[in-house]
DNA sequence: TCTGGGGTCCTAGGACCC
DNA sequence: TCTGGGGTCCTAGGACCC
């Protein structure tokens, strides 16, 4: 049996560790440039405010209805992640961490025998030890522990285990819950008359690889038990692309400012790539542009530009040398810039591999980089930059309303009384 | 005047090989 | 009157997830 863990709410409920009043209130975080909502509270979900709503719509109720709008802090919430992972990693023979707050379990063969009771204290245990409330599903396949995890967060106890016979439980699961079956499959496999999870897995296999994909047909299988893989599968904990992106705080129109922000973003996505100990075999750089007002109305849109190293590299020069280059060659004068980013890809860990007739030189590991990573570890992550990054960065958000990184940096440290 | 950010996998079509 | 069969690699775009 496989077990899917995820945390209740996840970001609200990291905030709430650190400030209990949040309790009971609708609070809801919010996504960078405090754009839209990305996490709610049951209090704010009961308030029938969608997933993604933009905060401009949300400004006239938060006095009346007591709304509490927190910007999001990425430094609290991973460095919480982590700690829950670690919890499970002490618990469990395995698990394959899926998302920032979920991951797949596979319990000790002691612990199969009462998976309900399992599930209890491994709950228990992460809320006194982390403070964050989990739902745990168990079935016999990832597609169908994401419905149990589904039914956990539902019940009293927060934990649930498939029965042997889950026919009554997928009649009772529409199409669009099932995992991998999103907003343009939904529709269409409605007309086909498949409308729960139960009619999916006794379509046919075959008639949906023809209809649709063979991840159709793969889902249908996974929801009668028979396993199929996944997304995360063992041995591939390293990511194979990894990229970095921000909106501007406001519209840029300046190709230095440009620069600077591609530069800033390598550098960050380098850091990464070295935490991971690979070296990326291809760089990308891309804008995103707002559309034209006035005389014409051209639409908005991106470009991107990509370059191949002749050897991998986890070097923020380079990388940033390199992006640069492109990034001016897609720049058009007149243009308002409303974002930038990079993607790291072709990733490789361990020995490189050089072309038979490259140019390229054999990279050995930078003790530059292993020096400004490890300052910046210890004193905080901007104490040594590369100058292309920029001193100003006008381009850059302000970011007040954020809550202290508690758990990560000095100066967020909370104080006891 | 207003709406994040970071990923994965699959498929079709082009280019090329023998 | 009319052109085989089998394969790989790469890329862009679509779909999905959180």
């Amino acid at each position: 049996m496989t077990g899917l863990i995820d945390g209740n709410n996840f970001f609200v409920s990291c905030e709430r560790i650190f400030n209990p009043e949040l309790e009971g209130k609708p609070v809801a975080v919010l996504s960078n440039k405090d754009g839209c909502v990305v996490a709610r509270s049951n209090e704010f979900k009961a308030l029938g405010i969608p997933m993604g709503t933009p905060v401009f719509k949300l400004k006239k109720d938060v006095k009346p209805l007591g709304l509490v709008l927190k910007t999001g802090n990425k430094n609290l919430y991973s460095d919480i992640s982590e700690r829950l992972m670690q919890t499970l990693r002490l618990r469990c023979e395995r698990i394959e961490q899926y998302s920032i707050d979920e991951a797949f379990i596979h319990p000790k063969k002691s612990d199969c025998a009462d998976l309900f009771k399992f599930g209890s204290n491994l709950r228990k245990t992460i809320l006194k030890n982390v403070g964050i409330p989990c739902g745990i599903g168990f079935a016999p396949t990832k597609t169908l522990a994401k419905i149990a995890d589904h039914i956990a967060k539902k019940t009293e106890a927060g934990v649930y285990v498939m029965p042997t016979d889950a026919r009554e439980i997928l009649e009772a699961t529409p199409i669009e819950e099932v995992w991998g079956i999103g907003g343009r499959l939904a529709p269409r496999m409605r007309e086909l008359g498949i409308s729960t999870a139960l009619r999916l897995s006794e379509y046919g296999d075959e008639r949906l690889r023809r209809h649709f994909s063979v991840n159709a047909a793969r889902k249908a299988m996974e929801l009668r038990g028979i396993s199929c893989g996944g997304a995360a599968e063992e041995g591939e904990e390293l990511s194979q692309s990894l990229s970095y992106s921000r909106v501007f705080g406001t519209p840029v129109k300046s190709l230095d400012d440009i620069l600077e922000s591609v530069s800033h973003y390598a550098a960050h996505a380098a850091e990464k790539l070295r935490a991971e100990g690979q070296r990326a075999g291809a760089a990308e750089v891309y804008l995103v542009y707002y559309p034209e007002y006035s005389p014409k109305r051209l639409e908005g849109g991106a470009v991107g530009a990509k370059i191949k190293f002749d050897a991998a590299t986890d070097d923020t020069l380079k990388i940033i040398k390199a992006l640069k280059k492109k990034a001016a060659e897609i720049f058009v004068e007149g243009r308002r810039y409303k974002k930038s980013g990079v993607i790291l890809s072709d990733l490789r860990s361990g020995a490189q591999q050089l072309d038979l007739f490259s140019q390229g030189q054999f990279e050995p590991k930078s003790k530059l980089f292993e020096a400004v990573d490890a300052v910046n570890r210890k004193f905080g992550g901007g104490t040594v930059v590369s100058i292309a990054e920029g001193l100003s960065q006008k381009w850059k958000m302000p970011r007040e309303n954020q809550s202290p990184s508690y758990t990560t940096s000095w100066a967020g440290l909370p104080v006891a009384k």
